[in-house]
DNA sequence: TTTTGTTTGTGCGTTGCAGCACATATGGCT
DNA sequence: AGCCATATGTGCTGCAACGCACAAACAAAA
């Protein structure tokens, strides 16, 4: 486990009052999450809540026919498993592990009795579940009107502004898993991009070496989720906490 | 205005506690809804919240360059205005009235107030708005893997169950704009399901002749989304309120 | 009735991506 | 070193949908 991590990594958890954050933090526990890791099944039941600090997770939707598509992504800015407390108990999409790395997990009840204390968890995760229905209609308009070379740059960008590096672990093949389109596509659209110099990648491993030119090729899609994201999350300070404690108890 | 309008007729309100449907009541404006009436313009402030009756409303979001997609469909099973209570102050969508009809229209403050009382109508709303995400993600896996047909069969599927007729006023132009593809290409999915006798239209009307037969052919993502608002909201009785009102006083 | 605007039908060429097959790197393993 | 699974590149064919142009059907207004 890297030293690094603590749940202050975690924007949510960093932005709780002091009051909330010491009811919960005892019962955080910190996992590793390894890539492909399923963190839910459709349909399955919620047993714990994720607050990823260094990996991010992907819903996928995954078709009777095998086909799939991912409907939002979640990193170190948000939490896994709202349908929990929006009143659903069933997922209704799987969780994927897409960029290995730690995050903490909560029993399902004990974000739920938070919640229904109905203060500022219950405003702070209505705020985020509000985020990530903006992300999930972009997605569904990305889908329908964008190249994949558009969706594959929206797609980087998203990741990495969920990492702290400017690479990322993930095959063509995953993306391609991600995106629903064919990998074929994928290799062709990051082909495009590694030409240009935009990105450089080999072997399951992606860097990106010019984040500007990223950002003036892809669609409007990006930019209206984190401007969205940012716009209602944005007096939740990352990594640091206005409450009393400092990180070192962690 | 139909004398049949009635708060019950929405299932959401018919499925308040008598306590919160009278407080709520008095201030319920019955009000119109043309066809191509705009309730909310994306980035836009919430003034009111809409409960649907007989009128049916889409979820769409317009690309910069005009190209547009539908994110959901809200009928007498919904409510309008989701980002109020969920914190966003502004919708990040457009409204638009797909299917002419009536509603009851809240003010904003009084349904924040109703939802800050952190009773049966938070969690009430919370539900619904559980389901809506899952019609969303559904909606963007469809646009992903499905042909025009598939999505014309579910789009009608979904319009008819908010509906009491079995008929709807909608041009193949609007159903397009609504789906994001071409007008021909509805043109050419209309007239195959109209060839197999499942339904006929004519100039802005059409009718369905054989439900069962829709059905077959639709995708998956309508049973899905059909099945999550049944599993979400069962506990809803549309037009038989468990409160002690009678429907006279409307 | 004629006119006009709206809705629907049809026929192009073009394109982006799917589906399939197979060739070629590359990194880890024995 | 050689081997093998994994990852990537490339070249087809085929198709569904796009964009465009225009014709036909229809309804309502003049």
């Amino acid at each position: 486990m890297p030293a690094s991590n603590t749940p202050f990594k975690n924007h949510l958890l960093a932005a709780l009052p002091a009051a909330e954050f010491l009811r919960i933090a005892p019962h955080l526990e910190l996992v590793h999450m390894p890539l492909g890791d399923v963190l839910y099944e459709s349909g399955g039941k919620l047993r714990y809540v994720y607050f990823p600090t260094t990996s991010i997770v992907s819903l996928l939707y995954v078709l009777e026919n095998g086909a799939s598509a991912e409907i939002a992504v979640v990193g170190n800015e948000g939490i896994l498993g709202i349908s929990l407390f929006m009143g659903g108990e069933t997922t209704p999409n799987r969780a994927v592990v897409q960029s290995e790395g730690y995050g903490y997990r909560l029993k399902s009840q004990l974000l739920l009795d938070e919640f229904n204390r109905a203060g500022p968890v219950l405003r702070l995760l209505l705020r985020y579940t509000q985020a990530l229905i903006t992300q999930m209609s972009q997605t569904a308009v990305c889908n329908r009107h964008h190249s994949i070379e558009q969706q594959l740059c929206r797609w980087l960008l998203l990741s990495l502004d969920r990492l702290e590096s400017d690479s990322l672990t993930m095959t063509q093949d995953l993306i391609a898993n991600m995106l629903g389109v064919r990998r074929e596509g994928v290799t062709e659209a990051a082909g495009k991009l590694q030409r240009t110099g935009l990105i450089r990648y080999a072997r399951g491993r992606i860097d990106v070496l010019d984040r500007p030119g990223l950002e003036e090729k892809v669609c409007e899609c990006y930019r209206v989720v984190k401007l969205e994201f940012d716009r209602l999350l944005s007096d939740i300070p990352p990594g640091d906490p206005h409450h009393v404690l400092g990180e070192s108890q962690f």
